[in-house]
DNA sequence: CCAATAGTGTCTATCAGACATTATCTA
DNA sequence: TAGATAATGTCTGATAGACACTATTGG
């Protein structure tokens, strides 16, 4: 037999395979916390839990893995994170009631005025404090999913800018610090902070300043490269 | 409807769902060149191409991912590698032929001479120079997996002694420099990599040495904490 | 003026890079 | 002794931590 008669004649549902889904652990940061996206569940299993907005891969759909998360992303806050990153995958024959179940999750980021108004007017989802989220009684595996993201998230904090797809386009460094400091969690040296920061000329100044209550704050715009910038020596330490 | 009702009749094949596999990328250090462990496809798709160990989840076998990971690379090494970590996971309708897909990659490290004579003895598997299979057309996206594997373990010669687990159990510093200097690609300074690992406490001195034709090199095996240490600096940038 | 917040100056500590020097083996 | 490889000494440079200082707003 030759490959494209094997093809012809190949029942993918010949063998028993795990459910696939994808679930996104969306953070923002507002009023000082980290937050994230949780979804009432509306269906069996765990119905009436909140959990990660995420579900079941559709092949007709989706082309990518990808266009899953986003897909679900979207439905809950109406616009795609300008932050995506795949977290890892678990897989296992316990996690879901249903049989052996694979999960592939992604960390994205995004600012909260960017969604807000989409999820003020829906009540099936909600921004919840992470130290909020990891005392509650998530479906699945969710909670242990969120603490992994919020790992690897503080470590980012503490080596790249990451942390700022968090915050709206225009953000001032005081800001930006304190997201970091909250993912961190201990303080940080404004000093060290900036430093590192303009040396690597991650970000665009603004001439627009903002004001809190004391001197005005230079407002600043994240430029393309500062996504991926890695500092070669970690801060917070 | 309750719960236990919708689980009783919830039948997991009446949603067409992707197919799940998993691939191991398993590197070790042999002759100065870091070696990825190839198969030779033996079924279709991809008949007679060279490929990455792996194979579709067996629900029935298999407890979680790391089972049939492992599972997978026992059946061509005959043994369990020291290190296993999860890479990143591809899906998209696209990377097989037989339908949408999901392939959940792991890299594996393992010493040379731990399954030396097992590979020997097949004719199915084989250690391949990571430079050599980097010019192979092989099976599926697998070219792109490795050298996503590879791209990680260059990021992690910098900041951990990961690579040390390509090593037999007891090895020279000038040999474990060797191997970060190939993943990294350039030569390091020698006093700035044992500098390091002797002030995280990293390795254990044993009364051993090895003679190479100079001045015998002192042997020395990891600690327990060795494997997931971090240094808060990189080394060669 | 004071309180509050933003931003700078500057010293120190730590650690990687560079490279010369010493140590210990074999032929 | 020469050649090879292992290991150390020591200086320099880069960058984070600490903290005092100045700057700019509102009341």
């Amino acid at each position: 037999m030759d490959e494209s008669e094997y093809l012809a004649t190949y029942d993918a549902r010949a063998f028993a395979c795990p459910l696939v889904c994808v679930d996104g652990v969306l953070f923002t940061y507002h009023e000082h916390c980290l937050k994230v996206l949780l979804v009432r569940r509306s269906a069996h299993p765990d119905m009436g839990r909140w959990g990660l907005p995420g579900g079941f891969v559709d092949i007709q759909e989706d082309r990518t893995l990808e266009d899953t998360v986003l897909r679900k992303l979207r439905e809950k806050t109406g616009v795609a994170p300008p932050y995506v990153e795949q977290l890892f995958t678990r897989g296992n024959a316990v996690r879901d009631k249903r049989g052996w179940s694979v999960t592939v999750c992604y960390t994205a980021l995004i600012a909260y005025q960017e969604c807000a108004a989409n999820i003020e007017s829906v009540s099936d989802a909600r921004w919840v404090d992470v130290l909020v989220a990891d005392g509650m009684n998530l479906a699945f595996d969710h909670r242990e999913i969120i603490s992994a993201a919020r790992a690897r998230l503080r470590q980012k904090a503490q080596y790249s800018i990451v942390p700022a797809y968090a915050l709206p386009e225009k953000f001032t460094l005081p800001e930006l610090q304190h997201v970091h400091e909250v993912l961190i969690g201990k303080s940080l040296q404004k000093k060290s902070f900036r430093r590192r920061i303009e040396q690597a000329e991650l970000l665009e100044e603004l001439a627009e300043k903002r004001s809190e209550g004391g001197r005005p704050a230079t407002l600043y715009r994240m430029r393309d490269v500062a996504g991926t910038y890695t500092f070669i020596r970690n801060i917070g330490e």
